[in-house]
This record gives C-alpha cells, structure tokens and sequence, in this order.
DNA sequence: ATGAAAGCGCTAACAA
DNA sequence: TTGTTAGCGCTTTCAT
C-alpha cells in the first residue's frame, strides 16, 4: 500500500492532474462518468491527498496550536480535551505544546508552530512571560489567536477566563466563616491576570470582613511551584512567622499540592492549625487526607469554547467585529480540609 | 516582519536562489564573501526555512509523534517530559497525540501523523488495540515506530517497558507479607502487555506462598478504568462476594484512584478492612488518605530512552542490526495503604 | 469538458 | 563559484 498521488491517479487513468483534482473535489465542470471513474479509482487505491502539499499551497492546515504551560495538570488536560472534542468535529487538528512556564520555549513553540502553519493559536500564557511581542507580532500578520486562563490584558482578542476575583473572594470568605483571620495567600507571579485577580478577590473578602490586609501573608512564587524549593521556601517562611497563618489560599494546582506536602511533612494539622483550600482540578482531591475543599475551573467547557471562538475568528476573519471575553464562574467544593474551627 | 524567502533574498542580493540556499547551508562550493554577504542578510531580515517545503522535498520533518492513551495521567505526561527533554535537544519536535483508549482514535492519530511526514512514532497502545495492521504497514514502509509501556509481542521493533511481572510479584508478595490472603487484582483488557505480565507476576507470588489462584478475584475493566461505571462494577463485585477480597492489587494509576473512590464510599477502611496498592505514578501519593503504596514506573527515563532509541533507528536506518527491548525495573514504595495487619 | 503550465519554498543534479 | 532547471503534491488560471 504505497501512498498515492494525483499523479499516479491522472497518468492509470489518461488523465491530467487538473481532471483529477477537480474530480476528487466533485467540480461541476468535470463530466459525471470521469468524476465516477476517478472518485471510484482513488478510493480503491485508498487516495489521500497530502496535507503538507495543500499546506505549501494554501499556507493552512487546519490545525490548531495550544500552547500551554504543562500538561501534566488537571486543568490543562481537561481543557485538552475540551479542545480536542470540538476541534476533531470541525475538522482540526490539535498539536499541543508545552512552555515549562519558559517565556524563551513558549516564543520557541510559537514559532515553530506557526511555520508550520497552524491556522490559530489556543494560549495560556507561561508564568514568566511578560513580554507579548511574539504574540502581537503574529496578530497583526492576521494569525487568529485566543487565549484562556492566563490571559494577557494587553492584547485585544478572543478570551476564554473564569471569574477569579469571585472565585478568590468565595474561597476566602467561606475561610473567614469557618473561623480563620490569618489567612495567607500562596501565589503565582504578580504579572499574571490570574494572580492580580485572585489577589484582589481575596483582598475585598478581608476588606468587607474587617480583616486587615497584611502583606507578609502573601508569598508570589515565580515558576507558579514547578519549582518545589520555591514552594517549600515560600510556606517555611509562612509557618516561621511569628502569627503563622491558620489558613492557606494556594493559587493553583502545583502551589495547593506542595502546600500540602510541606504541611505534612510539618506534620501541621489540617484544618486544626492551618485551613487549606486551593485552586486546583486535582482528581483525587476528595482522596486526600483530608479531603481538600477546591475552587474548581470547568475546564473542559472553558476548552470547548476557546477552540469554538477560535475556528469562528479563523473560517470568518472579516467579521471580528468585536472579541469577547467569555467568563465562567468558579464552583467552591468544601471539603473537610477547611472544616469550621467551632466544630472541629 | 513578512516572512521572507529564500526567493526574496536572492532577489535582493542580485543571486540565484540556489546561490543563496547553499550559501545558507555553508556550501564549501560557494565564495566565502558571498556566504557572509547571504548569511548577514539573512540573519537581519530573520529568515527562517519554512519547514514545509522541506518536508514537503524530503518527506520528513524533523519530529516525532507520540500516541498515548491520554495526557492526563502521570504515568504519561511523565514520559513525554522525558520525550520531549531529549528530541528537543536532538532537534527534534514532538508531537502529541491521544488514543483515549480508542481502537479507531488511535488509528486515525497514527494516519494523520504519517501524512503529516512524521520521522518516526512513539507508541503506547490503547487498551482497545487489538489490530496492529496500522502500525505493521508503516513498518514494512520503513517508519521507524518504537513502542513503550504497553507494547505488542507481534511486531519486532525496539521497546521500551518495566518489568511489570516484577513489579506486580513484588507488590503481591509485600501484600501477603503483610498479612494478606484473599488479593483481588483490578486490572485492564487481557490483550494488553501489562495485563498479562502483571497477571502473571501476581499468580506467581500466590503461588510461591501457597495462596490458591482464584480467577473471582480478578477483574479486567476493558476501558482501562476510564469509564468511571466500569471500575465501580468490578469493585461491587469484589465487596458482594461471599468473601471479599482483603487486599486490592490495581494495575493503573486509573484503576487505582477508582478503586480508592469506591472504596471510600463504600466507607471501607484502607488498609483494616482492605489493602491497596497500585501501579501508579500520581504525584499526590503520599497526601492520600491513607497514604498509598505504589508501584512506580521510571516514566521519565523510560521516555528518555524511548526517544533515543527511536532517533537513532530514524538516523542509522541500516544498522537495524537488532532490535531491543529496554526493560526497567519498578520501585515499590511502601506506605501506610498496606500496613501490616499485624502492626495495626 | 479537459489539459498545460505556473507557483507554494526548498534543494540538488546538471550546466556553465 | 554560480546559475538553470526540475521536482516534491496540489490547485488554479488560462488555454483549447
């Protein structure tokens, strides 16, 4: 089964190459019995046409580029097959890169992806990206791009987020509800939309509940905790403080995880000395010890929708009339890892 | 910034496009001036090769494709940080692509990867493969495929594995070492690799400590526990015997979170009533309640491995001298999961 | 209704 | 040392 061209199709059937092309493609200008005897000899032979070849041509591939910071993270992976389930349907294909929340491999996979031709980009911008130029740069060639969750304030496009002030501000509240006042935040870097936004839901919640606002309580990590000596430093330096927190925000699936495992390993009791709820699609969250109260992103539908907005901007780039910014709601899970202080 | 050509530099500089590509590949045959002349320009107006003609040329495009049951999963987004580690050095890029466990997904991922002038695969098959026409095709084409983790006996290639029978001996014999007798296996499709070698390992340790082999006590979850029913049914099953099983040997990270799930709503108690290991690589094992004991695979160093092997068949492809299948060991990692009855 | 030829970007055999 | 040409697979304009 060797692969097989128009080439070969034209020269069996004494045909030329633009017959056979137009056949294959039902052009009305191509008598019915040559289309039969085409289409019916291509697909004999199993003829497909080659996509790089159509890609040289059209300098599109009907495929998508998602950029992300890792996969191996309940939120991406789910986002992934969000995207991947309607772009199969549409006709799409998806190639995934990751940017190790590197600015150099996310301009890395960037470039690489758009000379391959990508018809679009699908972005959550790394940790330690602050500079969009690659982005914009590509934009302004007309390259549709949609970003989701980490998101650039910058750029006027496409985006698909959640509401994290709110998601912040529920998760803090509900910990000052169940009793804690030394509530610390463990963060992603300040530059991203995500970390400013939470930071901000969580600052309100302690405004309207007459909690001052302490700065010591914040810890940024700058990978997002890939790095877990970050995280170790950064919740050490909590628990050393003289009014240790009695209770943790963590920002994101990593910074929850490693806040857990340096509690544990300080054998720090959970929720008794310090309350733990963190941003996190985590699987298992429920089979934790204990199980861990979570601000859950819907991923799959906020993946869904960030390759629906993206196809749209690509099949009708005239009609970006306006972008939108599609924002979903958080869903707060408690769980006994923030069991109010009074019944415990 | 357009992108720029070959053609236009050669227009530029008043020289032929074969001038210039040479002088860009540093021809010995091209002036040294020209060369700097032609390199300089270049390098100013950022030219860069648009891989698809190359591909398009040479039918190849310096990246691998990797297929594998899903990314969500550790054991998976493990191996192709390991992947990815290596090509990326090599020069190559990786390309990703999911089966999620589907015969037809698995098949339509491997065409359009070959379409798209991949230089070689990497594959991890879905629990539903039982064909392997797709991959023994591109085989006899001459695509170098090299598999791992869960690899077919019936084609001849280099593979990448862990001794799964080892594995699942050891974990069987901790558990009766620590008081067990009736040991269920929860496991994936019999036509997988590690089904059978992990099977085998688990009768082996009954066998060698005089605990007759009963087949009640095993259950196969043909969806590889992605389908959540699945993993609760066989589990039902396992609590409704007459005499349930005392310890759970589960053969996927999947399998085990499933079964730890149902037994917890089941409020079972882990490890008094049943112990549980499992063959997985979450990260989070230690925070479980209670902390669970693994057996963990070197997914890393096995995609590290696995990529070196497949570059050096895509580079040498005459020193096919022989293949070889690259075993590694697991490590068990005891935890309070499967605390001794004794002790507890 | 069909065919010839050009072009997408690049390289290599062949010429000069 | 440099240029010309053909070709990778496909589509499309322009003939016929």
């Amino acid at each position: 089964m060797e692969t097989i061209t128009i080439k070969d199709i034209a020269r069996a059937l004494n045909l030329s190459t633009s017959t056979v092309s137009r056949a294959l493609r039902n052009s009305y200008e191509i008598n019915a019995e040559t289309k039969k005897l085409v289409m019916e000899y291509a697909e004999r032979m199993n003829y497909r046409p080659n996509p790089i070849a159509l890609s040289l041509r059209d300098s599109k591939s009907k495929s998508i580029g998602v950029i992300i910071p890792e996969i191996a993270n309940n939120f991406f992976s789910q986002m992934i097959n969000g995207i991947e389930s309607i772009a199969y349907n549409m006709g799409y294909h998806v190639v995934i890169f990751q940017s190790h929340e590197s600015y150099e491999r996310e301009v890395a996979n960037t470039n690489y992806l758009v000379s391959r031709k990508v018809d679009g980009l699908l972005v959550s911008l790394s940790s330690l990206t602050t500079d969009l130029h690659h982005f914009e740069e590509l934009m302004d060639k007309g390259l549709p791009i949609v970003f989701f969750d980490r998101v650039p304030k910058e750029i006027e496009t496409h985006k698909v987020v959640v509401d994290n002030f709110l998601g912040s501000y529920e998760a803090t509240e509900h910990l000052i509800k169940s009793g804690r006042r030394r509530i610390a935040h463990l963060t992603s870097p300040i530059y991203l939309s995500i970390t400013t936004e939470r930071l901000a839901g969580y600052k309100k919640a302690l405004e309207d509940n007459d909690i001052p606002f302490d700065d010591a309580y914040v810890k940024y990590c700058h990978h997002g905790g890939k790095v877990v000596s970050e995280n170790e430093i950064a919740m050490q330096e909590l628990l050393d403080m003289p009014e240790p927190p009695d209770a943790i925000l963590a920002a994101s699936d990593r910074l929850t995880t490693g806040c857990l495992a340096v509690l544990l390993k300080n054998k720090v009791k959970i929720p008794e000395e310090i309350a733990v709820v963190g941003f996190t699609n985590i699987g298992v969250a429920e089979l934790l010890n204990p199980p861990l109260t979570a601000v859950v992103q819907p991923a799959l539908e906020m993946g869904q929708q960030a390759v629906e907005l993206l196809i749209r901007l690509i099949e009708h780039p005239k009609k970006t009339s306006a972008f939108e910014t599609r924002s979903f709601k958080t869903s707060l899970v408690v769980r006994e890892s923030t069991a109010s202080k009074i019944t415990v």
